[in-house]
DNA sequence: ATTGTTCTTAACCATATGGTTAATATAATC
DNA sequence: GATTATATTAACCATATGGTTAAGAACAAT
């Protein structure tokens, strides 16, 4: 047997809650209704809520950060790098909106267990080498100059922001946002086109 | 009198207590500690958690939407403008960070109450105007053929990402990312060069 | 001083929630 | 088929939490 399929289940019923309601707001109770199953059993799979929890944040975050670095890691040249990191960026968010504002938001509430989760998760494996890599692809598209943090925050911050705060912008302007499938496609090109002549422009001292 | 002292200190604390951990994390006993009062006393002025988060939400936004309206409907030409609306997004979301986590979360998690809040203050006095407003300043500036809602998405999100996801960031970068009172300041000009650049180019149909 | 109104509190209350237990069903082992 | 180990549950338990109540301060009005 690969991995018990109650056990799935709860943990696919917790991931669920979690996610909607945050540490606090999710309720053992409602994990094991949506999982089909008596409270106790959740305890005797996993001890607590916290345990629970934790497990759930490592397998989402696990999913999530092999899929950045696999994004950041490819080794196509600038152009196209840009614009399929900018396109799995948008793809990737879309595909989990709430994962992001989950983690935003217990990252500022809850900060105990996230930072050492993160530190297992990630630090060992690059290594503070993220900003390196993407400073070196900078480099042989010509543009050394322009600093990786810089770019990197301008690349992500374009590509997260709108979906993470979907439902506050749609409340803002009054209107759906991600209408129609055109709608990230068009943002895909846009973002694309300002960092592109975003960086062109300034490391050639114009203007 | 104008308003209670007491009252004041309790909407103070509760404030503080809300946006720290959210309506579910929150405690009633926590709040009336930290305003040094006994917890019937809030709701003998309050009545409920509910009504005295709605509260503290209606406050806090307002002042919130009153700046960002401020800081939009300005009236000089449109570098300066851009210039001065990037520097007051930056210092509005770095005076209060977890504001704009919290909302972005609650949003998330409790659809209820937000909605009508934001009917409230933000639809009648902006009513899709708020586009409209951006396209006729980027029409001034000769570049009306930029949509705006892609050029308000861009200027908010390099604006606001950051700071909201900087728990997150510096645990992926391993560093701290706001130190020292440079990094605000390059980071203006950095957003101000990427948009500026960005929309010029595109607009003049070059590469 | 006396009375009445507004604040403020200590002591409670009802309930929800995470967690436990002891008993039962199910599957595995012999 | 008997026995043992593993799953699963119903019934409880302890505690935390939002909320209430009744009594007493503080203060104003007379």
């Amino acid at each position: 047997m690969t991995i018990k399929k109650v056990k799935q289940q709860i943990i696919t019923a917790a991931t669920k809650e979690f996610l909607s309601w945050g540490f606090d707001g999710a309720r053992m109770q409602a994990i094991a209704d949506k999982a089909g199953v008596n409270k106790a059993l959740l305890h005797y799979y996993f001890e607590s809520k916290e345990k629970l929890y934790y497990l759930v944040l490592k397998t989402a975050f696990s999913d999530l950060i092999e899929a950045l670095l696999e994004i950041f890691g490819s080794e196509e040249d600038f152009e196209p790098w840009l614009k399929r990191l900018i396109q799995r960026l948008l793809r990737e968010i879309n595909s989990r909106p709430q994962f992001s504002r989950f983690v935003i938001w217990e990252l500022n509430a809850r900060k105990r267990q996230l930072p050492r989760l993160f530190q297992e998760l990630l630090q060992e494996r690059t290594q503070g080498r993220f900003l390196e890599r993407i400073q070196a692809k900078l480099s042989r598209a010509g543009v050394g100059d322009y600093p990786a943090e810089q770019f990197m925050l301008n690349v992500v911050s374009l590509c997260m922001y709108p979906s993470i705060a979907r439902p506050l912008l749609e409340q803002v302007l009054g209107k759906e946002l991600f209408s129609g499938p055109d709608f990230i496609v068009q943002r895909e090109e846009e973002i694309f086109q300002l960092i592109k002549h975003g960086i062109l422009k300034r490391t050639r001292g114009d203007i």
